[in-house]
DNA sequence: CTGAAAGCGCTAACAA
DNA sequence: TTGTTAGCGCTTTCAG
């Protein structure tokens, strides 16, 4: 059965169905001009010959690949802890097919003119017809760049859709508050990332109305071991903290394995707060409290912005749940807060 | 400068600096044909230009995309456990890279009818020039297909790369008994897999010759839930083992959460393996003994074989550290066998 | 309803 | 050394 080893081009079902080249183009996209029944022929010979149309042809005569570009500049070991990235691409990955389109991957490390230059490299070689934007920094280098490629992006539509974080993390504070808590601490991510910028800004914004101080906040970078030692340093200071809130479940997972190891009980001597409710979060040990967000939502409704925005038609938006606080078992009343220090 | 949302063709070029496209082509490309002079004149328009070569141009020319694809078909919770993702993409992309390929990447579930079409379509239509596969399967459909579509493949290669993990785990095994365990579990990944399939049975292939009862095994699918599930089951037999090994770091780290959540101390009552030795396994507590294995060098290693075969040239095979055992504080001797059943 | 021809951007052969 | 031409596979005119 069709092809082994050779390409089977238009021509080989054009002269096996005796029909001309240009019947068969008709006859499968679908378009007028041809007979139903020549158009049943057509369509029989190319299934039999495992006919599909050249990728490359098709791009040279619409000026348009079918692919989409993401470029990542994250050390892999900052995503290697973080389960956002194969959610977020899996989810993404889900609109591009059913569009038609594929993802064009692109990984480097974190230096800003290899990035751009990835950009400029796939837009320029026609290889991509837009971009899923991630990560998005203050003062983004990016944002001018692919202004001026004229490029489609998604430029700015997670920030949008992570309107609710704001509210979620108010919520937090809320629910640390209620639960007599007033040193309440903040472990950001990556200062520069917009994301943990929003995180830390909604933190501060919510503690400063409660009259709670809103100075104890350290970067951790989202890794494992940013998150372990700004939790230390955090916990080592002399007013030490009854809770604290991370911009990460990776971070507040290795805070909270730092803090015992530090000798300190959760939720007994300091609260947990995570964000993202990654799978595991719940079956952690104590149950983690966090941040719920949609990342798949989110990254659907990039996706769609994006395709709709490369085809010039309106965008059919999905659903995205709003950020929520979910409570389990690493918060709780700080109720050994006036032991002096150490237990067992 | 440059684009400005316009493409720049290499006519584009070749008016501005009065020559015709042939002479731009050789210019660029480094081939004869072209005066140093002129050839210097024509770099520096192109620069100026912004020009680059259109790839799907390029790719009608010589029958080559410069493209690779991978089909990853795993659900996605399936990988967000797990750290082997992104650091094996990452990998891969360096290699990829330096050879001028880009990576295309397609995600789907796990029907095999689906995956198949996903290898067909990006094979048919042009869009690859070959294949990076992941998660081999017994009898794997995959490999009739790839061999009929005539496309290269890394096929077999991972195989070859994680031979040592035969040794490696019988190490384990003897560093259990060693330290005077008897009953000693094995947590499979998916039995499906190839991979997970050879990490049971090196197990037991160790355990056998050692006059040790390789019967307790359960597949734990790779998960952070399967491998506490599978843990909970070994544990609450009449004959309870002393040490369980695992065939991936998500799972044990799931598994000693288990052991702890059913009042056994980890190390004391029971020891755990793991396998992978993710970036976060120093860091847990008790810090996980397990396997190391060279992920990122694997995988350069697959993807240079596949460049190559692409390219018809003979591979520059990179190193690749043999696996080996990473003792920490998870394995002990089991000084509590004697012990009823619970701790408080 | 069908066939022939042009052209997308590029490169490899030519001829000048 | 340079310019011209053909053609990769496909779609879209325009004649037939």
């Amino acid at each position: 059965m069709g092809s082994d080893g050779k390409r089977v081009t238009i021509g080989d079902v054009a002269r096996r169905a005796k029909v001309s080249n240009a019947a068969v183009s008709m006859a499968l996209n679908g378009r007028p001009g041809v007979s139903e029944r020549t158009r049943r022929r057509i369509t029989k010979v190319a299934d039999e010959l495992g006919w599909r149309p050249n990728i490359h042809a098709r791009a040279m005569l619409n000026q348009r690949s079918y692919a989409v570009g993401m470029v990542v500049g994250r050390e892999p070991e900052q995503l290697a802890t973080d389960s956002w990235f194969p959610v977020h691409i899996a989810a993404i990955e889900s609109v591009l097919e059913a569009a038609g389109y594929v993802l064009v991957l692109r990984f480097l490390g974190r230096d800003p003119d290899v990035e751009l230059d990835a950009y400029k490299r796939l837009a320029g070689e026609g290889r991509v017809d837009g971009f899923v934007i991630v990560d998005v920094r203050e003062g983004d280098p990016r944002l001018a760049l692919l202004a001026e490629l004229g490029v489609p992006t998604d430029w700015g539509v997670t920030e949008q859709v992570y309107g609710s974080h704001e509210a979620a993390i108010a919520d937090a504070v809320e629910h640390l508050a209620g639960l007599g808590h007033e040193r309440i601490a903040f472990v950001e991510g990556e200062p520069d990332f917009l994301h943990s910028r929003q995180r830390l800004g909604a933190w501060q914004r919510a503690m400063a109305p409660r009259g709670l101080d809103a100075t104890r906040h350290r970067a951790g970078g989202f890794t494992w071991t940013g998150g372990a030692t700004a939790t230390r340093e955090l916990l080592t200071r002399r007013s030490r903290p009854t809770a604290i809130m991370f911009a990460s479940d990776t971070m507040a997972i290795a805070g909270a394995a730092a803090a015992r190891a530090l000798g300190l009980d959760v939720p007994g001597d300091v609260s947990i707060v995570g964000f993202d409710d990654v799978p595991t979060a719940a079956f952690h040990h104590p149950a983690l409290t966090t941040v719920h967000q949609d990342i798949a939502g989110a990254a659907r409704f990039a996706a769609e912005v994006l395709v709709a925005s490369i085809e010039g038609r309106p965008a059919q938006l999905p659903d995205v749940e709003p950020a929520r606080l979910v409570v389990r078992d690493s918060t709780a009343t700080p109720h050994r807060q006036s032991r002096g220090d150490r237990r067992t």
